[in-house]
DNA sequence: TTTCAGTCTGTGAACGTTCACAGACACTTC
DNA sequence: GAAGTGTCTGTGAACGTTCACAGACTGAAA
């Protein structure tokens, strides 16, 4: 097969100079209507595609942007919710012709990979997701010349890394106010794990809403996992056997407790409601399907990309996004 | 911030030329141990990293790959496969240096993105997921000088497109002959679509089994998502009201299958014995859990990179990988 | 007519590597 | 001691772009 086609060979075919080729290549102004319909209609012809080697060696630019999976557990991979931001990101990145390439940074040697990398330049940005608190990557990014994003706040780090979030705590508002409204008196909690957002904020709106009827004894912590979400109800069932609600901060977990309080023989939602977050797959499977908390997905993935092309274009700064949940009511409740 | 140390930087630090120091880089042999160590030393001195855009512009390789996901539904993303398939990639992937960028064939602009980024030589070779019969990428692909391989057979493409991918047929006739072992005698099945290897050869492994008694009015198709596989159950009950089992053809459409069975009033496993397929996570919130075949997933995945890598290093031909599967029990039969 | 601004084009240098080659040196082997 | 062989090192050229600059041309304003 022939030699790829490079610049002068369209420049030659179109009978005029590297230079004009180059410009129209990256549309600037100042190239005649005539030079420019010769060149695409050389480019066409020559089959021609741009070196991005070549350009970036100049540029000190790559045209293209990482996401980094922290991964402390293998959990994160049966979230649904990466799906959603990998396919918005990779979608909304190809528009402006970036490439997403993918790293995961679940250990420690893991993430001295990701930083050689990014010091290396071989990225204009990065995509944090997941990321806990206190991970030694957040720290060495500041150093690194390199705009960088996350998709959820990363806690203790709010204003060093842009983000863009679901409402998490007010999410947890509409859930817990709704178990009140219905009439539930001793409601319970099962978090995630409080390094997290979604443990965190999601905690604090369930406290917002009782105030010190969130007792200690109400409050479970799980990691996100169906197990751990069964096995974190029966220590509240134990704990607390008249509860008549949960909420559940995920609905992975929620399904584990539905589980729970089957074996222990409760009834759902009659002897104890339910009421997960995310909205994702799991949450019509279950039996009951499960009311929930929706989050904009989709929008937080767009918002996040929008922070971060702001920032590979020059923002000095950018400002966090937050954005509403929605209360999806099935028959768990 | 200093600009970033180069080749020469280091030859200078080290006090040899820069011939010496990429040698060292590229672990050539002839180089002196005393110079060996002076440029390590070097190298860590300045934090130098290498320019991967400068060394593509002379190898004409670019150290990475890309993922290419055809996704003509939305479901695809729901499918924790996917998730499991791009950690491994990624990992083993990284192990080599080579990093993994991800693209989206959802429609004919996407696919010619793909191409022409491929025919651009932005990667060394491509990892097809999920592609179905008659995918135009595939076609375009043979003229394109890239390493190809797939995860799960390119129906109509086997021999064109080397992959991995878990044993569908044997798999489905390790289910069906359960259902047939544990005494069922009205046997159905939902499909996934027929142009994809799940679809097509899990059909086939029923059918082997049960030969003639694999009626028509017994199959019925399904489109891997919930919602499809629950009205398709629907169908099937209105069809041949006397079924007693039903194998279908993933996990995620036998949730929605046990939500109709129980719409229609009728009692799992007592009534009707439910299999699925993939044994995801799906499998074990629903209610009762799952029955369910196991695909050897990461070891797919680690395959299929296997497969790859061999080509990129200038293997003329690989051969396809199939891996077996395991039955799991649960309580829907 | 001259001057100026704006538009358009071509050219040399640079980006940071690798590769092929040539040469230096140290041993063997005849 | 000459010739060969193997090891090690430095150097020039090349990879395919972009960028800054210089220069040519056009038309309008002085």
């Amino acid at each position: 097969m022939a030699k790829r086609p490079t610049i002068h060979d369209v420049a030659a075919v179109a009978g005029v100079s590297r230079g004009t080729v180059s410009r129209v290549l990256n549309d600037d102004r100042y190239v005649s209507p005539a030079a420019y319909a010769a060149v695409k209609r050389a480019i066409a012809e020559t089959g021609y595609v741009l070196n991005r080697a070549a350009r970036s060696l100049v540029t000190q630019r790559t045209g293209s942007v990482v996401m980094v999976l922290s991964e402390p557990q293998e959990r994160l991979f049966e979230d649904p919710n990466y799906s959603v931001l990998l396919r918005t990101a990779t979608r909304r990145l190809a528009e402006r012709d970036i490439s997403l390439v993918m790293m995961i940074a679940g250990n420690d040697g893991d993430r001295d990979r990701v930083v050689r990398y990014l010091r290396g330049g071989h990225a204009d940005g990065v995509f944090l997701v997941s990321t806990h608190a206190g991970d030694r990557l957040v720290d060495a990014l500041v150093d690194i010349p390199v705009a960088a994003v996350a998709q959820g706040a990363v806690i203790g780090r709010e204003n060093v890394i842009p983000y863009a979030a679901a409402d998490d705590r007010e999410g947890a508002r509409q859930m817990t106010r709704y178990l009140v409204e219905r009439g539930r008196r001793r409601i319970a909690t099962i978090t995630g794990p409080l390094d997290t957002p979604g443990g965190a904020l999601r905690l604090e709106g369930f406290a917002d809403i009782l105030g010190r009827k969130a007792s200690r004894k109400l409050i479970e912590h799980g990691d996100y996992t169906q197990l751990g979400g069964e096995s974190a109800m029966a220590r509240l069932l134990e704990r607390a056997p008249d509860l008549d609600a949960v909420f559940v901060a995920s609905d992975l977990m929620a399904a584990g407790a539905l589980a729970a309080l089957r074996a222990a023989g409760r009834r759902v939602p009659e002897d104890v409601a339910v009421g997960g977050f995310d909205d994702s797959a799991v949450a019509l499977s279950t039996h009951p399907p499960l009311t929930t908390i929706r989050q904009p997905l989709e929008r937080v993935a767009e918002e996040t990309v929008r922070l971060l092309l702001a920032l590979i274009d020059g923002a000095e700064r950018v400002e966090p996004v937050i954005l509403p949940t929605d209360l999806i009511v099935r028959e768990s409740t």
